[in-house]
RNA sequence: GGCGAGGUAGCUCAGUUGGUAGAGCACACGGCUGAAAACCGUGGUGUCGCCGGUUCAAGUCCGGCCCUCGCCA
C-alpha cells in the first residue's frame, strides 16, 4: 500500500488526471487504487465499455466508474455524444471537490474528454444515407471532386477512398459547416482544464502474453454466453463492431479465441500509436507493481506538471 | 516400398509458350475532428526445398536427392 495515504482532495482546483494506455496495460487496476489515494472518481474513455451488457467482453472495472455500461446495444455511440457526457461527468466530479480521473484506451475519446476538440455538428440520418448513395453513384474520384468544389479545404485533407470521411465532409459542406478543423493537429497541448496526462505502457511481448491470458480468462468467465445473448438482441452498427462480440457469438470457441487474440493485439498496437502521439507528462512502465505506479501518479499529480488549459493560462487568477 | 499430389513472403496461395516473382491476410509506418475496438494511405519483408544439368537466360525444362499429405501395399 502507499505510505503517504490521507486522501488529499484537490478541492475545487479543477484539475484533471488522465490515464491512457493499450488494453491490458493495467489502467483499470491503477485507476482503482487511485480512487482511494487521491479521492479520484473514474470516468471511462472507452468506446466499447460504454455499452451495457458486455461487462466481460469489454473488461469493465469492478468498482464504480462513470460512462461504463450506460448505452443500450441498440443505440449507436460516437465521440460527439460521448464528449457531452464526459464533460458533464468531469465537471460534476470537480464541482463536488473530487478529482476526475479520465481513464481509457480510446484515444480520440480521451482527447474529446480532456483536450480541446470542437466537433462539427452531427448529420441528419437521411442526409447521410443520401450522400452514401451519391458516393456510390459517383465513385470515389467523382465524389471527391464534388467535395473539392464545395469545400476545398476539406477535400484537401481527405483521401477519395476514405468513404466515411468524404461522405461526412459532403454532409457538412451541405449544412454550411466543414470537416476541416480549425486546429490542424489531432492532439494539441491545450486542455479543457489543467490536466496531468499519464501514459501506461508495457513491453510488447509482455503485452501480448497478457492479451492471450486475458482472452482465455474471458472465456472462463463466460464471454461466450454474454456475447450470444447480446448478439441475439437488436444492435446498432457501432455495437456490432465491439471487438470479439461477433467472434464469440458466432464462431466455435477455439477459433473465436484465436481471432480475438489476434485482433486485440492489433488494437493494442493501434493504441500504442496514440500513446506515442499524446502530449504527455510521463509514460510509466505498466509492468511495475500497481501500488508503485499509483504512488508515482500521485506524485505527478501533486507536482502539478499539468498541461495548460487552452488559451490564456498565463493570465492566472 | 508403389502410385498420386505438393514444397514460392509470417500464413493461405497465384505465377501464361523459360526473361532472377505477386495477391489477400498478417506485419511496419503514416493520416485521422460526431462510426475511432471505426476508416483511409504507403511499404514486399523471399537462398522460389536441396544438388547438378540444358540454355545468353530456369520458380518455370531435364536428372537425382530430401520433406509433407493422400491412396495402395
Amino acid at each position: 500500500m502507499a505510505s503517504s495515504s490521507r486522501p488529499a482532495p484537490t478541492g475545487s482546483s479543477g484539475h484533471v488526471l488522465a490515464l491512457f494506455g493499450p488494453t491490458a496495460s493495467g489502467k483499470t487496476a491503477v485507476a482503482g487504487l487511485l480512487r482511494g489515494l487521491v479521492a479520484a472518481e473514474v470516468v471511462s474513455a472507452d468506446s466499447a465499455a460504454l455499452y451495457a451488457g458486455l461487462p466481460i467482453l469489454t473488461a469493465v472495472p469492478s468498482y464504480p466508474a462513470r460512462l461504463v455500461g450506460t448505452v443500450p446495444l441498440r443505440e449507436e455511440v460516437s465521440v460527439g455524444s460521448y464528449q457531452r457526457l464526459a464533460h458533464e461527468a468531469i465537471d460534476g466530479i470537480a464541482a463536488a471537490g473530487r478529482l476526475p480521473l479520465v481513464a481509457g484506451g480510446t484515444g480520440l475519446y480521451l482527447r474529446a474528454a480532456v483536450g480541446e476538440l470542437e466537433l462539427p455538428p452531427p448529420a441528419a440520418s437521411e442526409r447521410r444515407a443520401f450522400w452514401e448513395a451519391e458516393y456510390e453513384r459517383l465513385g470515389p474520384a467523382g465524389a471527391h471532386e464534388l467535395l473539392a468544389e464545395r469545400d476545398p479545404a476539406a477535400a484537401a485533407r481527405v483521401h477519395a477512398n476514405d468513404r466515411k470521411r468524404v461522405v461526412r465532409a459532403l454532409e457538412l459542406a451541405e449544412s454550411g459547416a466543414s470537416l476541416a478543423p480549425r486546429e490542424d493537429r489531432l492532439w494539441s497541448e491545450h486542455m479543457r482544464l489543467p490536466t496531468v496526462v499519464v501514459g501506461l505502457d508495457v513491453p510488447l511481448d509482455e503485452l501480448d502474453r497478457r492479451i492471450e491470458a486475458r482472452t482465455r480468462a474471458m472465456v472462463a468467465g463466460g464471454v461466450v454466453e454474454e456475447a450470444r445473448a447480446a448478439w441475439a438482441e437488436p444492435r446498432s452498427r457501432t455495437a456490432s463492431q465491439v471487438l470479439g462480440l461477433e467472434e464469440f457469438a458466432t464462431l466455435p470457441t477455439p477459433s473465436a479465441v484465436e481471432r480475438v487474440v489476434q485482433a486485440t493485439k492489433r488494437l493494442a498496437r493501434y493504441q500504442r500509436k496514440w500513446l506515442r502521439r499524446l502530449p504527455i507528462a510521463t509514460t510509466l512502465d505498466g509492468s511495475l507493481p500497481v501500488e508503485e505506479l499509483a504512488d508515482q501518479i500521485v506524485a505527478l499529480e501533486r507536482s502539478g506538471e499539468h498541461l495548460p488549459r487552452h488559451r490564456g493560462d498565463a493570465a492566472s487568477p
